[in-house]
DNA sequence: ATCTTGTATTTCGCTTGGCGAAATTCTATT
DNA sequence: AATAGAATTTCGCCAAGCGAAATACAAGAT
């Protein structure tokens, strides 16, 4: 009774993705030996992978001989972004957001069992919650992801209360440390996505939240009235399993 | 004699990325067979294939069993993106850079002999320089191009000019359709990008460029002002040969 | 209800792609 | 020159993964 776990897949592929993996704000430039350590892959593994990835720009080397993520990344990134047919004022509508209530705006999208903040924008604020673009959080907790679950067709039970209220409000649910309020963005009667505000929990109140919900409303009307009518019948996607 | 293209790299990543690149504005939802057909694989392979593109995320299926791509390429190029350390608020100056002058406002950056859009603002105006961010395109024409060769180190020729009066200007270059206007960006005495201004070739003469240089030269000089002190040693990526 | 057509998924035996230890070459540093 | 650390190439063995074909599923049409 060795190994149950299910193989599935494509080894190779599984390899040169994880070597993508290797990268990480820390670890924008790797040599070989790194990328030998942090994934765990044989030397020449690494190298004969590497010629395929480089060759379709997802990786680079540079001068040194030195290991970076390549344009092609930033090319599809940019392709499932525009997947979404967001208005492209969004981001400054962000951005006025941020500036006028001094918080984190960002914009959550569900994908599968989990929500990815697509983009967001910070105050220039010596204390506030600091983001970054792209990553995919669980749909468990956190003022978007109850406005993700709560208006996402087929999800419902208890979450009717939110519907109704449309908004919701979270206090160190996921991070202890940050409180977030969050609306629905809606195509139609369509789900789009979640315009969430955010920051450290002591700034988050109740006289806070009844201060700035409004503002958070009307912007996301504002963002409702841009979008683009053909609606792009993205769904939520299944779970990854 | 039959085939003399050298073959190297792995196959099946080939052929998984090769997966990725059918995917397209016009294609943001593929099924199976449309797979197939875009990429010439078997449908088996393709399966397979996908099940190592999904779980890394890379890929994803929504309720209708279409085939789609998945958040994590939004997530590296995000990376990729901050790879250059940009500061945060370049994009609000593409944003007032195009409002201002009422053109396409655009930030390229070197990779190897490509050079690669980064960010763009285009403005509110029936006709107007349409450019999608991320796209990759040739180091031979156009402004941005002959900035970015004229500062990089190593390569000059007879650049010097360029590098001598601070700018660079193009007429129909690429794009017979298209004017462009560019600076360098400078971290010291460094090239970090190329900031742009484009748009249709009639309204590009010698009175306009006159008129808008100064803007894009302040520009340029409000952004250098705010890039990070520590240089991330990018440095131009060897050639993808 | 029964065909029909298009699409998706699974199976399985054969073969070739690709694995990795070790040898070799390159490039600093002392 | 000598040493060491990193990068690259070689090559024989074997299982990973290929794909044709069989099967299952879904949606109209009759």
């Amino acid at each position: 009774m060795a190994e149950q776990i299910q193989k599935q897949g494509v080894e190779a592929v599984d390899r040169a993705l994880a070597l993508l993996d290797c990268f990480d704000e820390g670890a924008s430039a790797l040599g070989l030996a790194d990328l030998a350590r942090r994934s765990g892959l044989n030397k020449s593994t690494i190298l004969r992978l590497s010629i395929s990835l480089i060759r379709a720009g997802y990786l680079n080397r540079d001068n040194r001989g030195q290991f970076r993520l390549g344009p092609r990344t930033w090319q599809l990134g940019s392709l499932y972004r525009d997947t979404f047919r967001l208005p492209m004022e969004l981001r400054a509508q962000l951005r006025t957001l941020s500036q006028s209530t001094g918080e984190t705006a960002s914009f959550y999208v569900r994908d599968g069992q989990r929500r990815i903040c697509l983009l967001r924008e910070e105050p220039i604020r010596a204390i506030r919650h600091a983001l970054k673009e792209g990553v995919s959080l669980p749909l468990k907790d956190g003022a978007s992801a109850l406005v993700l679950r709560a208006f996402s067709s087929g999800d419902d039970a208890e979450l009717g209360a939110i519907r109704t209220q449309g908004y919701a409000f979270s206090r160190g649910a996921r991070d202890p440390d940050v409180g977030s309020l969050a609306v629905p963005v809606l195509r139609g009667h369509k789900l789009v996505g979640a315009l969430t505000l955010s920051g450290p929990i002591n700034r988050f109140d109740d006289a806070r939240v009844a201060q700035i919900l409004p503002v958070l409303l009307e912007c996301s009307a504002r963002i409702a009235k841009n979008l683009v009518l053909p609606d792009p019948e993205i769904g939520a996607a299944l779970p990854i399993a």
